[in-house]
DNA sequence: TTTATTTAGTGGACTTTGTCCACTAAAAAT
DNA sequence: ATTTTTAGTGGACAAAGTCCACTAAATAAA
């Protein structure tokens, strides 16, 4: 394992935090935080997820999510009954109100990526998304 | 402009994002925030830098950045002199201190790394990097 | 089956991180 | 000579995140 190999990883770590970083910081004109935004995504996309699933897919702390459900509860953008098989636990959904939002992020982000590549022709395009594959098919496990 | 191919980018985005943001947990035993140890970095690399410098290299608040200068130099890892050219501007460098404080956090970080490595071969490694740097070519500029 | 343990989530109190704005002082432009 | 811009500081605050104690249900152990 060289050193060099390892500067090298860290130098793009930094690009890409940098670019990141970047990306979102357009986005946070929005009413909510990437946290939010990101739950909701979790909440998407598990389809009736529970809290203590976005918790580790997140990997935030207990409170700190209980705190952006109720935010986004509040507002509407998210549902919570009772589980069924479980007396402990709350089912979480977008409401439709949520969808709309979500998908109004989701467009804005899209946007942005558009933007980030436009100026590349489509062969760059297609170079470029599969590196990113390629990535993270070799770090895939841990 | 394909939705696969921005969809594809912002999927290897979240992994990355997950991926970094699990990196920094750790390296947040340290007395010092990400974005002390990175004011360090730009100190380091620049040589002789200036807080302007390194307020547009982050994009960070210069307030902020006054405060991270100050509780840096408070714990004698920074110095500051005033500019010879500039009356209004100080020059910061790394004190001895500081490089050493910098130089452990550096082997920290690099140890981490190796260690998300540890399990490649040495031409998944190489594969690693070049597609690292293959992407930072198609998106230096931009 | 009652008792202990683990799991799911909430909320108080707090720290850390970051932002906004008004300010001083020097440099550069008009 | 006066205005405007640039460099940095500090007060006051907002946002983001953490720690811990708690309730209640589920599961395991005695």
């Amino acid at each position: 394992m060289s050193i060099k190999t390892i500067q090298e990883i860290r130098a793009f770590n930094r690009f890409y935090t940098d670019l990141i970083g970047l990306l979102n910081k357009h986005l946070l004109n929005s009413a909510y935080s990437l946290s939010e935004v990101r739950v909701m995504y979790e909440i998407n996309t598990a389809r009736e997820a529970q809290a203590s699933h976005i918790m580790s897919a997140m990997d935030i702390d207990k409170s700190y999510l209980s705190r952006i459900l109720k935010k986004l509860e509040k507002d509407r953008l998210i549902a919570r009954k009772a589980s069924e098989q479980d007396g402990r636990a709350i089912v979480l959904s977008l409401t439709g109100k949520g969808e709309k939002l979500f998908k109004e992020l989701t467009n804005a982000t899209e946007d942005q990526i558009g933007g980030l590549i436009s100026h590349l022709n489509s062969k760059q395009q297609q170079a470029l998304v599969a590196h990113m594959q390629a990535i993270r098919k070799i770090l895939q496990d841990n």
